[in-house]
DNA sequence: TGCAAAATAGCACGATCGTTCGTTTCATTC
DNA sequence: GAATGAAACGAACGATCGTGCTATTTTGCA
């Protein structure tokens, strides 16, 4: 159970020789990674180089740059880890709420405290999708993957709110997603880069104010 | 009259020696700097390269070098020049309705209209917000500049339409402004990196909304 | 037309980048 | 404890980057 069955192509296939112990390789690999991970986020997936990642990690270049085989398969790999956090920590939680209003809510609550933890490290799925947004390649394809299953799947949410007759029948979902994700978007913008406070209470403030649009029956939008 | 009086500390101080005709050196200056502009919006500003802009205007590495002095000057340069043809495409020509809604209508309408040309092309106050958003200096401090004009210029057509009687009296104008902002970015998003269709519909569909909101004084929202 | 100044070219530097290759060290299993 | 394969190292490569020099060309004005 994912966020979305993805064509993910796992390397690491059939546990190489002796089956339980983590072996030194996988091992050195997770330290590796989980710097890549903290550099991608404040310098983005094109700040990253295999030199910095051998002075953090205390190794040679040659040994960082061995457990990836080239450094596009370095960035995609951060791209799964990071995929990886953010079910851990976004959707896994947030699934387990009620569905309907209750699981949207907790998922928006969710990814505005992710978003706003980042503010001292950066979202990959933000700073990346400007990043990669004209330079095609399987870096591109597999960032815009995990985008899209994360979109998707918040997508869903909303659909069942509709079904449990939480929101109103003729909400477009796909509307509401753009209307939510603007406010990701800003807040990331300004909390991050403006360094305004107060951020994170408008987007609170915003959603509900979606959300009360959607599951009222107001007056119906007058054809203006 | 501008979006903004900044602190612009203009280059190019009192005409050199003879006053009217275009001197070689700025027009040749002009030409690096359109090509600077593709170059960033495609790259961002971080893509930029000097060596790459020679290829282009045919010139040597150090000819073009030699009209900024560093590269952070360029892109100090290109930032101003970007916000110069944004205020022309973007601000002046709305700032020319009427005061209140339709100033404001007219700014975001030409705002979206901008970003969707840019869905070939790139924004950079969007690019650059992500990557200097933890990468202190002079470059992020121009850039933080112009973003705020522009932002606190549009703050005061929201805060004109208060007066004027078209928004309620107790509009909170940066609220209003963060949700705003929110669709340009969502818009910018899905159109540039997911390639998107009907984004920018969704967009307009979604700041009437909130205009709506605002202007109607309609069932309070409830204590909740 | 000639001269000073501005504009551009040419060249090299040091740094950093990803990558390759041959060797050495280490861990694992017999 | 020796043998075997994985893991890490060290050094070098070619490329590209921004930048600093010194010539050379071009421009604008007297």
């Amino acid at each position: 159970m994912s966020v979305t069955n993805l064509p993910v192509t796992r390397k690491r296939p059939p546990a190489p020789a002796s089956a339980r112990t983590l072996h030194k390789g996988q091992q050195t690999r997770a330290v590796i990674l989980e710097a890549a991970l903290g550099q991608a986020a404040h310098m983005g997936l094109e700040g990253l180089s295999i030199g910095a990642l051998a002075e953090v990690t205390q190794m040679s270049k040659s040994g960082v740059f061995a457990h990836f085989g080239s450094r596009e398969e370095l960035q995609i790999a951060v791209i799964r880890e990071y995929h990886a956090r953010f079910e851990e920590e976004v959707f896994f939680p947030a699934v387990r709420e009620a569905r309907g209003l209750p699981r949207l809510r907790a998922l928006f609550e969710r990814w505005v405290r992710r978003v706003s933890v980042e503010v001292d490290s950066g979202c990959i799925y933000i700073s990346g999708a400007v990043e990669f947004d004209d330079r095609p390649g399987p870096v591109r394809d597999a960032l815009a993957s995990m985008v899209r299953a994360w979109q998707s799947a918040l997508e869903r949410a909303i659909r069942l709110s509709i079904e449990a007759g939480h929101l109103r029948p003729d909400t477009d979902s796909l509307q509401m997603l753009f209307e939510v994700h603007g406010l990701i978007l800003a807040l990331h913008h300004d909390a991050r880069f403006l360094r305004l406070p107060g951020a994170v209470d408008r987007a609170r403030v915003a959603f509900d104010r979606i959300v009360q649009h959607y599951v009222v029956a107001d007056a119906a939008p007058p054809a203006r």
